[in-house]
DNA sequence: GCCGTTTTCGGCCCGACTGTTTTCAGTCG
């Protein structure tokens, strides 16, 4: 209920900037749906209510709020807004260069509610008519649209609500199902939510759950395409005795299914005539090892698939990448300390941003002297946990790195980033992170694509030069664990495992509920075939220095 | 809307960049 709740106060936000209300009663919702999100106990019934008294920022107003959500199951205060402005928000806000404010000013004078008509207009040329909308705007936006237009869907991590709001439907209705395709195998950005259906009795009760689009039928199954709250997908109804075929099929990846059925073709097996009684069966029939949906992505998993090498959670043995009271986190080191004890690490890194990154409440350099004091004085108390001083730095746009060396050398590591200046071109971009790699003291390049899915595709860079660059300085790649980040890929990282890369896996977290984003990575990780030598989460914390050292020698000796 | 007070109002988070302008509004992190 907390996302719900949460996504509920964000839109109520929304809106109360549209309607031009006062900005810090507009923040005071925003902050009241950050905390929501990210609090570490579940609100499901009025009861849970007076847990919410004393949180810092969540008021007597935002707890009605609440309360009208648990009771009504909706915000009534919500629907008067949105009587008020019938606009889709939430979708024109996710196009880059949109703002509540133009998105007012094409609404009053155009009267654009949504995408389709943001789209007849951007085409239709209607927009150029409006005040201080110019040619590279419409451009823009016209780019955003479209990434849009082809990019509909949601991160895995992020699919769990409405998945648990779409099975709890068919339960109700006495459906039996099974979760395949893309969201079976955990695929970083899911565009189809696909189910197996089976011992069904009764279909009718479908259209009052989803919209059914289109009911297509083969030998093998039907398939009925539907949408639920703007997403799509199918479900697949196997003919008698074909629900593992079916599954197995649906699950894909392609490739992965095309290998596995071209394998029963040579040994002259028919795969659909096939009644398996499990899914395993498929892959023992013709004598090949059982793999996982996760590892079915079409990477060469037949070659280098082997469970001895899958990292699991308890392998994990810390992290690097988490931020702090100094800068944009809204947890103590202290309190990250716990938690990281609660989860089995051995360390934990805690990399605040960089002076530059005001908003994010980088730190000075008076800041991080008085940080790292604070650090060694958590170590002498011999946490259970070892607590390491790092810091994540901001890659300006000429490639120099927001803190001088003198600086940069006082932390255990250094992960470089990008969070300005996008639109650099891709020779400006190439420049600036190689540039960035050289400095003797960065260790780590944080989510390296810079995309945020289905809503932009990061910056641009080349990737070949920029990734054996990093191969040279023995450049830790991250794979950032964040739902809507994702990044590196698992396409991206196979597609590197020639170069010898290491990486580094990371929750970005900024509360403590949120250092289990790091199971996201971890999901990543796998899917690519990393092991563990590859993955220095897994490492000893006398490693991770041996490490890191050697890769500030390496660079120091080719100076 | 929240908070804290030398306590019920007044303060609360900024700065660069972009694209539009010709001095600045809006977006973004």
């Amino acid at each position: 209920m907390n996302k719900k709740i949460s996504n509920i106060l964000k839109e109520i936000s929304d809106y109360l900037e549209l309607k031009g209300e006062n900005v810090f009663k507009v923040r005071a919702y925003r902050d009241a749906s950050r905390i929501i999100e990210n609090l570490d106990f579940e609100i499901k019934n009025l009861e849970d209510l007076k847990n919410l008294k004393g949180i810092p920022k969540i008021g007597k107003s935002i707890i009605g709020r609440v309360e009208e959500i648990l009771k009504e199951g909706e915000s009534l205060y919500l629907n008067e807004l949105k009587k008020e402005y019938p606009i889709e928000l939430e979708e024109l806000l996710s196009i880059p260069g949109l703002g509540i404010k133009k998105i007012r000013l094409f609404y009053e004078n155009l009267n654009i509610k949504n995408i389709e008509d943001l789209k007849d207009a951007l085409y239709s040329g209607a927009l150029y008519h409006l005040p201080r909308i110019g040619e590279k705007l419409i451009e823009k936006i016209k780019r955003g649209v479209e990434f849009r237009e082809k990019n509909r869907g949601l991160p895995f991590p992020a699919l769990f609500d409405v998945i648990g709001e779409l099975t709890k439907r068919f339960k109700d209705h006495h459906l039996s199902y099974y979760i395949t395709g893309e969201l079976r195998r955990k695929k970083e950005f899911v565009k189809n939510l696909d189910f197996v259906f089976y011992d069904i009795r009764d279909l009718d009760v479908l259209s009052d759950i989803i919209n059914i689009e289109n009911i297509d039928e083969s030998l093998y199954y039907k398939k009925i395409s539907y949408t639920f709250e703007n997403l799509s997908g199918s479900i697949y109804i196997p003919s008698s005795g074909l629900l593992w075929n079916v599954l197995f099929f649906t699950t894909g990846s392609k490739s992965h299914v095309m290998e596995v059925i071209d394998k029963y073709k040579k040994t002259n097996i028919s795969f659909w005539k096939e009644r398996f009684k499990r899914e395993k069966d498929i892959y023992e029939k013709i004598e090949i090892d059982v793999i996982p949906p996760i590892f079915r992505e079409g990477f060469g998993e037949f070659k280098w698939y082997n469970p001895a090498f899958v990292i699991s959670k308890k392998d994990i043995l810390g992290e690097f990448h988490v931020h702090s009271t100094w800068s944009d986190g809204r947890s103590e080191i202290e309190e990250i300390l716990y938690e990281a004890a609660n989860r089995g690490y051995e360390y934990i890194g805690i990399s605040d941003h960089s002076a530059s990154l005001t908003i994010a409440h980088g730190l000075s350099i008076e800041d991080v002297e008085k940080k790292g004091r604070e650090i060694e004085e958590l170590r002498d108390k011999n946490p259970i946990v070892y607590p390491l001083f790092g810091a994540e730095v901001d890659i300006r746009a000429d490639g120099s790195l927001d803190y001088p060396d003198e600086v940069l050398k006082s932390f255990d590591y250094v992960i470089a980033a990008i969070h300005t200046n996008f639109g650099l071109s891709i020779e400006e971009n190439t420049r600036r992170i190689i540039s960035a790699f050289r400095n003797p003291y960065v260790i780590a390049f944080a989510h390296p694509t810079g995309r945020e899915l289905g809503i932009r595709p990061g910056y641009e860079f080349d990737r070949e030069e920029v990734f054996k660059e990093a191969a040279r300085n023995n450049i830790l790649l991250e794979i950032n664990g964040t739902p809507r980040r994702m990044d590196l890929d698992s396409y991206e990282i196979y597609k590197l495992r020639s170069l010898g890369l290491k990486y580094i896996l990371s929750s970005d977290a900024h509360y403590v509920s949120s250092l289990s984003n790091i199971e996201n990575s971890l999901v990543i990780a796998n899917k690519a075939g990393l092991e563990r030598e590859e993955v220095v989460n897994t490492y000893k914390l006398k490693d991770v220095f041996l490490l890191f050292n050697t890769i500030r020698e390496g660079k120091i000796r080719n100076e």
